[in-house]
DNA sequence: GTTGGTGTACTACCATACCAAAAACTCCGG
DNA sequence: CCGGAGTTTTTGGTATGGTAGTACACCAAC
């Protein structure tokens, strides 16, 4: 009962494919976003019964989302949306930064003229959704920057690759969201980074690239001191 | 039917856990060790007879490893084995090689003692296994020196958060087993970058781990020229 | 010979029903 | 307050049946 009503909204939705990829994309969706808090717990028979479906599709998407670390299936016990592990966001912070500083260095030596304009041409979508308080939007033009990014570098399976790392991040960005990190700050970032690919600068790519991811992350203390419980402090939650 | 067989080992594995799970075990260290081929059909009804189990857990295994990209479940066509993707070993080699230089920086500013002398225990082992000819146990020593580089820098979990991108890499090594890659050279490499971390060097110890990653898949064209058909070409198999 | 349609077999997908085992909870007697 | 028996809840597993795509073989018509 109680707060699982958010999930209801799934039966107004077709879905495109087999029924236990969809309800998976959904609940993904709705853990990463915080529309389902931490310590949740997710019965599989009440889910089957609010999303119209048998248990076996529910059951099938909460293994998927098991293995991507999202919860957490206790045998005979109780299944239960995950805290963000702060030890998994760290550690995520850490690969992604190698990766992105790696990938910046080689855009710089490589990227073309349309990898450049295609850049630019995303910062400027930012700054239009940010203009138009699409925070969602914003977040999913700062994934395909970066994707953009991996694609200048010729190896695009980078970026894709760190999918399951990624996802730790997001939910910490989604929590973020309202305290609104100076966006005008990471664009400016943004920009700095395509102008030092763009002049082939691989060097201040890379510094541009590190300050970034820096601050990515700069909220963290504040969104751990604000929502306690959201995150866990043990090695694995 | 036919080379499923290698399947049948399962009934006599005592289930410590859920039985979903040991059939996800046993079927990853089937795949990853190439005794089932890329290409391979998976029928979830003849899996589930030849391993005494019902249809629900075979389905679930194979569920998992979809999702790690071991094979693929093409709705009302079948399941199977997924080719090496070629593209997939590129992308994990650039973010190991991009995480394991940043990692080997920050160990050899902090390794510890205790720390140097675990790595070196790990690499005389690893010569020990090389003298009783188990090829296995030193690539499982292997992960463990890597994995101990890593808590020598203070974040074993980036370690953990390579596991996705690993496994595509380990097919690759499990293939060149035969092959035989120069152990006397990857050996002195190991012995090479430890001490470069317990003299704590940075610099020397990023370059050589630069220099072992970049060998570790040096029989790459080799094994795809000598096993076509276990690797994928395209984008995605 | 080629094409176009049909029928059949196979497959993953989903629903339903039921039981087992283990953990958590309730409640009652001391 | 405590303790233990019984109940409830939950995931794990089995069994069975039906559905809807897909592939393939076959055959008739051109």
């Amino acid at each position: 009962m109680s707060s699982l009503q958010v999930l209801d909204a799934f039966r107004r939705s077709e879905p495109n494919g087999p029924v236990g990829l969809a309800i998976a994309d959904f609940l993904r969706n709705a853990i990463v976003r915080n529309q389902l808090a931490p310590g949740q717990t997710l019965p599989e028979a009440e889910l089957a019964q609010i999303m119209g479906v048998s248990r076996q599709p529910v059951r099938e998407a909460l293994i998927r989302l098991s293995e991507a670390g999202l919860l957490r299936i206790l045998p005979q016990r109780g299944t239960r949306v995950t805290g963000i592990s702060l030890a998994g966001v760290e550690g995520g912070r850490f690969i992604r930064q190698a990766v992105e500083r790696a990938v910046i260095v080689q855009a710089a030596q490589r990227a073309g003229e349309a990898e450049i304009r295609r850049m630019e041409r995303i910062v400027d979508a930012q700054v239009e959704a940010i203009r138009e308080d699409d925070h969602a939007g914003f977040l999913r033009l700062d994934d395909a920057l970066h994707q953009a990014f991996a694609q200048a570098a010729g190896i695009e399976s980078a970026w894709s690759g760190l999918a399951a790392v990624k996802l730790q991040m997001d939910r910490v960005r989604y929590l973020s969201l309202p305290e609104a990190t100076p966006v005008a700050t990471l664009i400016a970032q943004h920009r700095a980074i395509a102008a030092a690919v763009a002049a082939h600068d691989a060097a201040a790519a890379e510094a541009a690239m590190a300050e970034h991811l820096s601050e990515v992350l700069s909220a963290l203390p504040r969104l751990v001191a604000r929502f306690p419980g959201h995150f866990d402090r043990g090695p694995e939650g």
